[in-house]
DNA sequence: CGGGGCCATAAACGCGGCTTATGATCGCTG
DNA sequence: CAGCGATCATAAGCCGCGTTTATGGCCCCG
């Protein structure tokens, strides 16, 4: 079994016809044809239907294409590991967060993490809406801030901080000059989502359903935080947030106002055992001690 | 890069040269030399620094192999998932236990499986101490009833059991005839451990420390409840284990008596993701059910 | 100072996967 | 219903690359 064999086989179920995913490899059509049928003999399982109009996969080949895209991603990572090594290895630490990511304890936590490893250098690496989680595990980054719910599985993980939410409003909004909304008081109203998170982590900070039963009106999508903010500046519809987008995003054109009665975000502070390192470990550390003393 | 060179590198790492390593895999050592230097060559990084007496692997390299060793376990998995399908896919459940498993609550599952499953077959196979979650992740088994405290990382789990605990003796030994006996009152008396187990789990079951603060006396070691047994009856060591070995493994010169200051016993269902299919849900889903109304 | 470990290099061989060319089959369509 | 345009399979030839054996250089130790 040859990992060339294993790519091929993921190209093969990708595009759903030899040709098509002949031509995504930069390789000829027989070629495909062939390992494929060597791999099948090899392993004594008929992976896909030969149909005319393309290949699908048979039960056997749904799970075999799983576990092999597995272990390409794993390969993948090998060279993922290599390059860090390559570039800058124990030297430089790359942080994962999105927009105001755990608010203060980013920067106190990189401040504390210099302080202990003087010759550590911390990169952060901004990301749009959910995709920390699949850059930890493909290695683009060595340790993240997570907003909660998230998928950690296959990652290692503490809960550093939690902060109340806010309501994001257009300037002159009716609600904008509230000390504090109760969710339900928003429900007219559409609501920013997007679609690059799980639904579960949509839902959650929609609040759907809402105390009442109802559920959300679902407004614009958007993926990172500076498309959000800009459609509700221009009032197409309203957004939840953690209270520390209120400072890290502080806009004129914009209005936040506490939320009363939805629970708190929570952040965790994520890695990988694939990719933990000495400075990891210390960042980790760093950051526990001071969200110890946060709380 | 090539799945035979990360085998290759892998089986380098272990052996620390170049010579034993090629003898272990059955090829040449310049094929070795060749394909290490490829690898660091394509990777840009120097992964083993060559010594008289061998190689040793740099801090890249550790790195590197790490990584490798699970890509190359992820290939060979690809290989397994295929095998469970060549043999008997979807309609047979191979279900791993220790000892007497969960007890009862094994073979009732059995029973609410079958009758929910009336096409499909379970096989069970039993391991020794702490094998189980091994066994899960290179896909021997599809699920596994799984002794906590456990290395569950890479499986996802449900506690499905509890059970107290009980020392066993031979017969005629000075505590055989209690009811009840403390940890501690055993504190001078040989006990049966593992070095199959992580230390944390032999800790837990020996319960190291003791609440005097003292730490056993570590009698023979063994590997499974068999060779346990027969230490135990030769008058050589006492053991520790959960109640349902008195009537699974009822022996004449054998005694039981129960241990009335120690934790229970927690039993996980364990099932790897990798090989997550319409059965193991299926049993999940009965055993979880079954468990519900045990408690 | 010689022998025995180690790894690196060189040269030749041969397997295996690639290519292009072509065949076989199916389904759509005018 | 014939023909076209998809699909995947097969055939034949080429050539890259990883293997082998043979050899060289290095270091340590007796």
């Amino acid at each position: 079994m040859e990992l060339r064999q294993l790519r091929y086989l993921v190209a093969i179920d990708e595009h759903g016809n030899l040709g098509r995913a002949a031509r995504a490899l930069f390789v000829s059509q027989p070629a495909l044809s062939y390992a494929l049928k060597s791999l099948e003999s090899e392993l004594g399982v008929r992976l896909f239907e030969r149909t005319p109009g393309g290949v699908v996969a048979t039960a056997a080949g749904r799970d075999v294409v799983r576990a092999a895209s597995e272990a390409v991603r794993r390969a993948d990572l090998v060279a993922a590991v290599a390059a860090r090594h390559r570039r800058d290895a124990d030297r430089v630490l790359r942080v994962g967060f999105e927009a105001s990511g755990a608010g203060e304890l980013t920067t106190k936590a990189r401040a504390e993490f210099a302080r202990r490893h003087p010759g550590a250098r911390v990169e952060p690496k901004r990301f749009d809406w959910g995709e920390e989680a699949e850059a930890l595990r493909d290695g683009r980054v060595d340790v993240a801030f997570v907003w909660l719910p998230a998928d950690l599985a296959g990652l290692r993980s503490v809960v550093v901080h939690t902060e109340p939410r806010v309501v994001g409003l257009p300037v002159g909004h009716r609600l904008a000059d509230r000390e504090g909304v109760s969710v339900v008081e928003t429900n007219g109203e559409p609501l920013m989502w997007t679609e690059r998170a799980p639904r579960a982590w949509v839902d959650w900070w929609a609040v759907n359903p809402r105390p009442d039963g109802s559920e959300p009106l679902w407004g614009p999508k958007n993926d990172n935080v500076e498309e959000m903010l800009e459609q509700v500046a221009e009032g197409a519809a309203i957004c939840f947030a953690p209270s520390s987008m209120a400072s890290y995003y502080a806009r004129p054109d914009l209005a936040w106002v506490p939320l009363t009665d939805v629970e708190p975000l929570r952040v965790a502070l994520s890695w990988s055992d694939d990719t933990e390192t000495a400075l990891v470990r210390g960042f980790v550390e760093a950051v526990s001690d001071l969200a110890v003393t946060e709380t």
